[in-house]
DNA sequence: GTCTATAACCGGATAGAC
DNA sequence: GTCTATCCGGTTATAGAC
């Protein structure tokens, strides 16, 4: 509200323009927090047990994260690295687009798995359109667009062939079917998360079939429009910001 | 966390046990909750303030609401009557099936304009799964049960019939769809929320389309996998709670 | 038993000294 | 870059008035 910035911004994200003895504080500010997050959840964690935990004062900690929202993003960055990785031997291996795309949804539950509590607390902060931490936030930009990259390489390099307008927003509208099946893995309280399992299971196969059958000429009104709806949202954003959906 | 509750639990959204002038001073709070929320938003609406404008003392303000958050369960309420109320002029003069759904998400959207910048917020602790604010919570089930209803009926009032199957999950699904859209609005920072608005006109014609298809042989594989997925989703719940997705 | 008011507590966030 | 001292507001405890 009172806005005036007269000092830099406190580093954040970046970590650039830190001393050594400054990134090594960061991190052990960071590593304190996660794992106080995974053993209590987001909620029970305070400010101050990570700054005791780190070693450092309170303040010095909201020296090096703006909020305690903040300290999420490292969350973030370190859950897609994870997920990467995981999904690296999947997307060699495999052709079929279902089982492609499949591994890749799993792997992501699979590695997010012991901070599943967490995720949901997470998730609240996550879900205001102004907080930085939104998936659609141009601050999470970087990690949505490596994500959707990671979706593309799963068309890519699958069997199935899809064509032009299609290809463009396939990627945009798989990380979509993505934060959905997350949103259902944060509601899920099934025994470890089975339902969600499940639930990839079936719509893996479901969204396979689909974009093998968008180019039928029965669906094809179907599929232009939607595809003509998505362009228009992408483009009539007016200002900065949210153009992305 | 040292949980003791001894004593009777505070009225919260339950009317039924409260004197009348205790009705009156519940709503007197809540009516300044709501302008505060409007004018302000939620964050910068202190619960000292609140109770201030109604002419209360913070503690008051407790005894009807045990919390910030409850407040938001008064908005609920208020804004699915509004809808309702224009809901019903579309629904008696309507029977296209795409004309009764986008008269229907226009209302919701139209209903809640005043409340845009505020529901953002709002949206951040109903995303929380453990929030009984959460859509999916079992204490929004009456608001999710009557919203469900209503779309029943934008169905069930059109030309076009929908076999038993489908005809049983369609309600859940288009409520899906309305929280997608509602989620989209959220987010939506164009002029007049223009954006949501093209979004309903092109996703409503969409999902008309779909559901006059779902039947064709051509999708009928298809259709029933997504119907047997939804009542799978639906029975493998264990305990009590979160079970209608 | 129904309701109101006051005084804390606790934790996120900030200011400013060193 | 790090600390200490505060602020501020959600929440709770509790004492009592009707």
């Amino acid at each position: 509200m009172s806005g005036s910035r007269t000092r830099e911004p406190p580093p954040g994200a970046v970590n650039e323009a830190l001393t050594e003895r400054g990134r090594l504080t960061r991190s052990r500010i960071l590593d304190a927090a996660l794992e106080l997050f995974r053993e209590r959840g987001y909620e029970q964690t305070t400010m101050r047990r990570v700054a005791r935990e780190a070693g450092v004062s309170l303040g010095n900690a909201y020296y090096y994260f703006r909020s305690k929202e903040h300290l999420i993003q490292g969350y973030y960055a370190r859950s897609h690295d994870d997920h990467l990785a995981a999904c690296t031997p999947i997307l060699e291996r495999e052709t079929g687009l279902r089982t492609r795309l499949r591994g890749v949804l799993e792997a992501k539950i699979a590695t997010s798995a012991a901070y599943h509590q967490f995720a949901g607390a997470l998730f609240k902060t996550a879900a205001d359109p102004r907080s930085p931490l939104s998936p659609f936030s141009d601050e999470s930009e970087p990690t949505r667009r490596e994500a959707t990259r990671l979706l593309e390489r799963v068309v890519e390099g699958s069997d199935v062939r899809v064509s032009g307008d299609l290809a463009r927003e396939l990627p945009h509208l798989l990380w979509l079917y993505l934060m959905g099946v997350i949103l259902f893995w944060i509601h899920d309280d099934s025994p470890r998360t089975r339902r969600t399992y499940r639930l990839i299971e079936h719509t893996s196969s479901l969204v396979a079939r689909l974009i093998r059958l968008a180019g039928n000429p029965l669906l094809r009104p179907l599929t232009d429009s939607t595809l003509r709806l998505l362009r228009e949202l992408r483009e009539d954003g007016e200002g900065p910001g949210r153009q992305s959906l």
